[in-house]
DNA sequence: TTTGCTTTTGATGATTCCATCAAAAGCGGC
DNA sequence: GCCGCTTTTGATGGAATCATCAAAAGCAAA
């Protein structure tokens, strides 16, 4: 998963990265409206954490940008503890969920975690799908009941999976979501972690659709 | 294209059969109301002619469930010269165009190239693609200036894909537009015909999008 | 630094998809 | 029926995509 977090203060902004980072999230950077806009617009993030104070263009205009031009990507606003009339502007600007300055990281991990769930259309923080089970709290993936060993990658990998089940993946839309931008768009990473993904959980949890990417679906769930 | 005609007078409907079969199109009839809004909802048609008065269920009552799921497929509806009131209710119920019986078959002709062009998009009976000229009224085809000698197939597989200019068409939805139901769906016969048309345009008019179909697009003419 | 684990690279082979060709089949006109 | 043209079939080879493996590189903890 790839967030993005559009916050001034270098101290804040470095402690959020740090973070995320140690969770396993790609994690770019914006130290003003300005610049958080334009990558919000041009990469594809999961996630979106975004101050209202921002020098250069301030927090609300870039949201209400990024949502007149149809983005959909959640967001999370920081707001400081007694500008109450920012939160519902925020609100009003279509920001998915706020957090009120100062707060504890994990806070914040928990709110972006089931930001992109909700976006998934998962309610619960468990994902499931047949037989498998993963618990994006605990980052922790079971298979009719018991656990799998996965390292970071692979986790990461089933985790996106999981995320759109019953949806072809490509394998651009993987990496761009792992990685990145300057990771080497033709390398063969994913298929390589496909296969161990698939080595430890049985053949037939990922299927291959050839030409598009890959989709792991639910075996009693009907539709899309 | 493939059309359906809807018409319980034996002697019309098969009169109309024949002609649309002499131009090319792929027919199929049916003699009342149910039957043909059946046809209508399972098989892709590129136009529908449909007669008013049918025994079982009434056209206006056929059109109208289609529209009201969704089907967008252009129809030509066929009413008595006298019935002003049911002109009315076949453009209330969303047909594109009217005839009046009786009729000469050349005009359903025109009437239907016209249906079908618009419904691509294209305003007049010309279709330009960059140097390529392919005119629905007479049938021919030109690029830069000069004329080719297309066979049928040839012609019609064209056409179907400038009529779809800037989409890639699958090979499947080639095969359901250009070949009735019971066409042998694995043949290779849309290769072999993209091939010679290869062979007489030039290798860069059709491009192949591998694992989803081909796709003739605008060289000048930006988005799809 | 060494050790152990994870990730990446590059090579190889299998599979699927597409292009092409020549021969067979179909079809209409004479 | 015979002939010319169009369409279909089947076989073949090439090219792209995917799976798999082993070795190299990266990285972190001891």
């Amino acid at each position: 998963m790839r967030i993005l977090v559009v916050e001034d203060d270098k101290d804040l902004n470095r402690q959020l990265c740090d973070v995320l980072q140690d969770q396993g999230y790609v994690v770019d950077k914006a130290f003003d409206g300005e610049e958080g806009h334009f990558l919000g617009d041009t990469e594809p993030y999961d996630a979106i954490i975004l101050d209202i104070g921002l020098p250069v263009m301030d927090g609300i205009s870039v949201l209400e940008r990024w949502r007149k031009d149809g983005k959909k990507t959640p967001v999370l606003m920081l707001t400081a503890r007694d500008r109450w009339s920012d939160k519902v502007a925020g609100i009003d600007a279509g920001a998915d969920d706020y957090v009120t300055k100062p707060f504890h990281v994990e806070e914040v991990l928990a709110r972006v975690r089931s930001l992109i769930r909700r976006a998934a259309g998962h309610a619960s923080s468990e994902i499931i799908c047949g037989d498998l089970r993963l618990d994006t709290k605990s980052s922790k993936v079971t298979i009719s009941g018991t656990q799998l060993k996965l390292t970071s990658l692979e986790f990461r990998l089933l985790d996106y999976l999981m995320h759109h089940i019953g949806e072809v993946v490509s394998r651009t839309e993987l990496v761009e979501h792992l990685y990145d931008q300057d990771f080497d768009r033709d390398s063969n990473t994913i298929e390589v972690f496909v296969g161990r993904l698939r080595k430890k959980m049985g053949n037939d949890m990922i299927e291959t659709i050839r030409g598009m990417g890959y989709r792991i679906s639910d075996p009693n769930g009907g539709a899309a």
